[in-house]
DNA sequence: TTCGTTTCTGACTATTTGGTCAATCTGCTT
DNA sequence: AAGCAGATTGACCAAATAGTCAGAAACGAA
């Protein structure tokens, strides 16, 4: 049914021309203050090459977003590739998302800009985390009322992390130290016993 | 130096109707996909009198924001009047949150969205939990963690719960028992023994 | 009522912008 | 070499839009 063929090779140049344009723009202005003719100027295309690639401007910026949606997805999983305990997972992911904020900024704002539907169960990239959660839970790892809330409440402190680190650029020690703070005060609260938390915490 | 004029009635009649029509639309959408037009049309005003206002459409934006912001800001104050304990204070804080995000969801959209750097501790509406979670922590009531972090952490929660609330429309009881579980999850965080943020998640 | 001031009005314009399309180019297959 | 499918190009257009301004209206004071 899906016949997908490999796209050539300058299709794809041109498309991650544009994309690479929007992530640019992406950061300082939301998509509707942003003319094509501003994309496709800094990308170095046509006009009408960007209507080859996408039907439309939010189309284009919901793809520019997936791009970095899908990069740190990609890193998470490789994070926590090999580790089993699902309470070192959940801090893994924190963890990353502090190392993004920090070491890319940019595109983590556009992360966090483009994140309104964060809590959405279904989102890719919090499905790990939410059987991370559950698995947690069944071992009773975590507190009770963490059943319902706790993906919100992890997702929410993922975030404010990030805008915190990327607000106030701490020097390297700063940001560790930031870090675990975060991950001791979110473990205790998910029901982790605070030795426990301070231990994965200071595991940096 | 500042000669403060009180605005004559009608001057105040036509501002509001622009806010109000602005409440609305920007809602829906950011303030660069509405055209002034729209916004002139459903208040019932003309043109000219947008630009009366205000100078430009995201100075109205920004007005719109500001007023949902000091809605709150007033509500928060209000619920906290008299409580002297700075752990029931930061609890209160949550709970008017959400109380608003069920009673006015787009208000409460709006609020968010233009909440960007929603971790700015000048921020008035930050400036009070700020001091509460300085007074609790000089009380010894939180852990020595929440120092730095303390103020990102609880507003992450507040911002994540508003938001998984209005997402998913729960049922009033539902909908306690969300708040009272994250008040639970966030006071052991800071560091509010268990039966203790127990209890005061249980005072509805 | 009269007059001066402030606000409102809405038609008008200069500009911007999303989107189109026929011609051109590119690279692959035969 | 020749042919071909699909990608690229950029001039072009119609629609939308921010902001202006001169006159009308409402208001407050005397």
């Amino acid at each position: 049914m899906a016949s997908q063929t490999t796209p050539s090779p300058r299709t794809q140049r041109t498309r991650a021309a544009l994309i690479a344009a929007g992530l640019e723009l992406l950061v300082d202005r939301p998509i509707d203050a942003i003319a094509i003719d501003e994309v496709v100027a800094r990308a170095g295309v046509a006009k009408g090459s960007f209507f080859n690639h996408f039907p439309d401007k939010h189309h284009f910026a919901a793809a520019v977003a997936a791009e970095v949606r899908m990069d740190v997805e990609a890193e998470v999983t490789r994070a926590n590739a090999g580790v089993i305990d699902p309470v070192a997972r959940i801090a893994g992911g924190m963890r990353v998302a502090a190392t993004f904020a920090l070491s890319q900024p940019r595109r983590a704002t556009l992360l966090l800009r483009s994140q309104v539907p964060a809590t959405r169960q279904t989102h890719p990239l919090n499905r790990g985390l939410k059987e991370d959660i559950e698995a947690a839970l069944a071992a009773g790892l975590l507190r009770p009322e963490a059943a319902h809330v706790g993906l919100p409440y992890w997702l929410g402190l993922c975030q404010v992390l990030m805008i915190h680190l990327i607000e106030t650029h701490p020097a390297p020690e700063a940001a560790e130290a930031r870090l675990a703070e975060m991950l001791v005060l979110g473990l205790t609260g998910l029901g982790v016993p605070a030795d426990r938390a301070a231990a994965i915490a200071r595991a940096s």
